[in-house]
DNA sequence: AAGTTCTGTTAACATTTGGTTAAACCCTCA
DNA sequence: TGAGGGTTTAACCAAATGTTAACAGAACTT
């Protein structure tokens, strides 16, 4: 497909690291724009189209994560890797919920960082062919449309369904009589798995057991301690 | 279709910065002609028929955002890149609401600027291929008339539309039955996605759905936090 | 069987987004 | 200069969405 180098927005106020950091990716092949503080950051990130970001978190005027809070109001799919001091706790990140793709501990290897976006790169190259462009569901006698967010049974009534309703929807159908790992619906919807999304995930497939329970071959199974599973009975293909 | 040369108009008081400049696009085959001030700027264009325009903000006598005003006057149409000076906040650049396409912090990379121009370009090309020239919709029982901006309903006494109305009822009616985004019609309609125009493009809503609401079949639905969808029910092929 | 962890469900709450109305603003043109 | 159409802004309310708490019940562990 392109070949085009990937875009990389880095945010980082030292600026002899940042330089540094800057010129290696860009001896990798990236294509990296450096911004100085949070405020230039975001200036550039609206301004241009990114692949990935990297934001360091301690740094003056506008953090790293409210910096990474305004850039996911804006996109909600582009992955962020923090740059962070090694005193930071596990905890204490996973605090600010905004969705991280990674965290690295300051000093870091340059290789291992290299990885990481490397891997980011594969993952969401992957996810998209796999998941994205896929819209449309048929889920028993129900049918998804999740690009317009809506479930109808049996070509009746259009329920509408909230984005998360949908994403989580979409995701156990992807995975149609098979199992759709907790972990995966919390890192792909909510971006973090703790025991407050975990709850909220819950929350959500009640909703969505309450939609489907008007046609008794379609539920939603638990999976004790490993994720759910949307299993369709008389999966027949229907000739009419 | 044509190979000629893009027609740039640069408005640049910095006599060596607008020649430098002038020289890089000319290089990069785009016709550039250069204006030294606001008033000189004006004058050439109206002169001729340019593509793009690049505007210094800071200008003796007449300032960036008044030419840009009088530029839209003239033309809804022409792409509008301002250069500014590093320290001009978002802010106070989004209270001169003239509709910029970009803007670029002085000093830039000039790599950045054929960037931009090159995706304005590429944006405006295939903006106009898929919507422009179709002016005619019908929509259930109504037909609108774009071009004319008015909007029978059974072939009865024409309503007729605002320019915003009119915009934005044609950009719903591209998209009919499906997703048309907010921020489709904000940056095409409003040239700006803010809180503001987003409320005005509510009332703009608004006003549509009592347009359309003689017709029960015809509806505007909302998809919460992500756009409109202009939907017709009983759409069966009338062949009477 | 008791204890722990995980899940199901409901409801309260906070937050964000959208709908509506009316007034303010801004041009243009007489 | 003031009337009128078009548009934006303000204000207020309603709807939609998401999170958290609380409690009950399953499922696993020992």
């Amino acid at each position: 497909m392109e070949t085009e180098e990937k875009k990389i927005l880095l945010v980082e106020d030292d600026p002899n690291f940042g330089t540094v950091l800057k010129d290696y990716l860009a001896m990798n092949d990236y294509e990296v724009t450096h911004a100085k503080n949070g405020m230039e950051g975001f200036e550039k990130f609206k301004k241009d189209d990114f692949d990935l970001c990297i934001l360091d978190v301690m740094m003056p005027y506008k953090d790293g994560f409210t910096l990474a809070k305004e850039i996911r109001d804006k996109n909600e799919e582009i992955p962020i890797i923090f740059l962070t001091a090694k005193a930071m706790k596990e905890d204490v990140l996973k605090g600010y919920k905004v969705g991280a793709d990674d965290y690295l501990n300051k000093p870091f290897d340059s290789e291992v960082l290299l990885m990481k976006i490397k891997a980011i790169m594969q993952r969401k190259a992957t996810d998209s062919v796999a998941d994205s462009k896929q819209f449309e569901f048929e889920i028993g006698k129900f049918h998804l449309n999740s690009k317009l967010r809506f479930l109808t049974y049996d070509n009746g009534e259009p329920q509408k369904l909230s984005p998360k309703e949908n994403e989580l929807l979409r995701l156990l159908a992807l995975h149609e009589n098979d199992l759709m790992p907790r972990e995966l619906a919390l890192t792909k919807i909510w971006r973090d798995d703790n025991y407050f999304t975990s709850r909220s995930m819950d929350v959500y497939i009640a909703k969505l057991r309450k939609y489907l329970k008007v046609d008794e071959n379609v539920e939603i199974l638990n999976i004790h301690g490993e994720g759910f599973r949307l299993v369709v009975k008389n999966e027949e293909k229907d000739e009419d």
